[in-house]
DNA sequence: ATGAAAGTTGACCTAAAAGTCAAGATTAAA
DNA sequence: TTTAATCTTGACTTTTAGGTCAACTTTCAT
């Protein structure tokens, strides 16, 4: 059982997207920077991130990338679930069934409910954490009021 | 975050032989057939499986693979960490860090501590599961006594 | 003994994930 | 309007896990 490194990675890029773009966007250069990745690749998970909705692109000479919510409503179950996918979901049997298609539909599949029982402890263990709780132990923390005025900015200007 | 087919397929080669291996140990051609994968390829796990520690391969025209204890005696998480090594170790850092080496030792790694989180999780839901668990849905279950007869033939033999 | 059934080994092939590169499009500030 | 800084896109290369193949060794039943 693994992370993949797009899981690894997109949650730090995340983390200092949130904690550094108080005052302005963040730049792939900084965030590469910060994180010692090349600024291609970089590039390539935000624009994942992007897709899937966390967060916000601003081009021109002072853009860069914001959240495109405040952090408290970034869940981590669902930031993981967009880089990652699920441990189990409804394909992995048939994934993993060789040639034969007996797990899906065979009750008798014991390895099925092992994969699903972790799957919820996993789930449960995540809960209702979110982005602002995983910049905690960052060195600079959010405050009350900084995610709103970032929102404010990029209201005023579009 | 993904299981590999190595945990996959592994733990189901070792249900079937757990299951399968009262009255004769299972030969690979038998694995593969039941669970559909090439017999080249349950050969390899198998010989992983058996390097490892949990099974025994008898040679010769009647041989086939064994538990090497009972299936009480083997947790579960033991045959994920030796099929899939763990979720979060000591290496983790290094493999993830990029080109800079901060993770290991910067306290302001947020990521970190999430990953041991989860891990800890898996860890409590597997809890002391053992492969004896794991055949409860099976359509053939061991009954008392099972495992001992096979030591006596193990034994009686060598 | 001998042959058939079984496991063993190591090299090889394949496919998917990860990461890189380069050309292009967009935007804001001066 | 020009320029510089940014994001965007798609093709390409690299790496790694997964799977295959074929020759070999071991063992038991006859």
């Amino acid at each position: 059982m693994k992370f993949s490194t797009q899981e690894e990675y997109g949650l730090r890029c995340l983390i200092q997207i949130a904690t550094g773009t108080v005052a302005k966007p963040m730049t792939i250069l900084e965030i590469s920077q910060r994180e010692g990745l090349t600024s291609t690749n970089v590039a390539k998970i935000l624009h994942m991130l992007k897709n899937e909705g966390f967060i916000e692109g601003l081009r021109g000479q002072s853009g860069g990338y914001v959240l495109s919510r405040s952090p408290e409503s970034i869940k981590v179950k669902d930031i993981l679930d967009a880089l990652g996918g699920n441990l189990y979901d409804d394909s992995f049997c048939e994934r993993h069934a060789g040639s034969k298609a007996i797990c899906a539909h065979d009750s008798g599949c014991s390895v099925r409910s092992l994969w699903q029982r972790i799957q919820e402890a996993v789930n449960d263990a995540i809960g209702d954490m979110n982005l602002a709780d995983l910049m905690g132990t960052s060195r600079f923390q959010l405050k009350e009021g900084m995610v709103s005025l970032i929102q404010a900015e990029k209201v005023g200007r579009s």
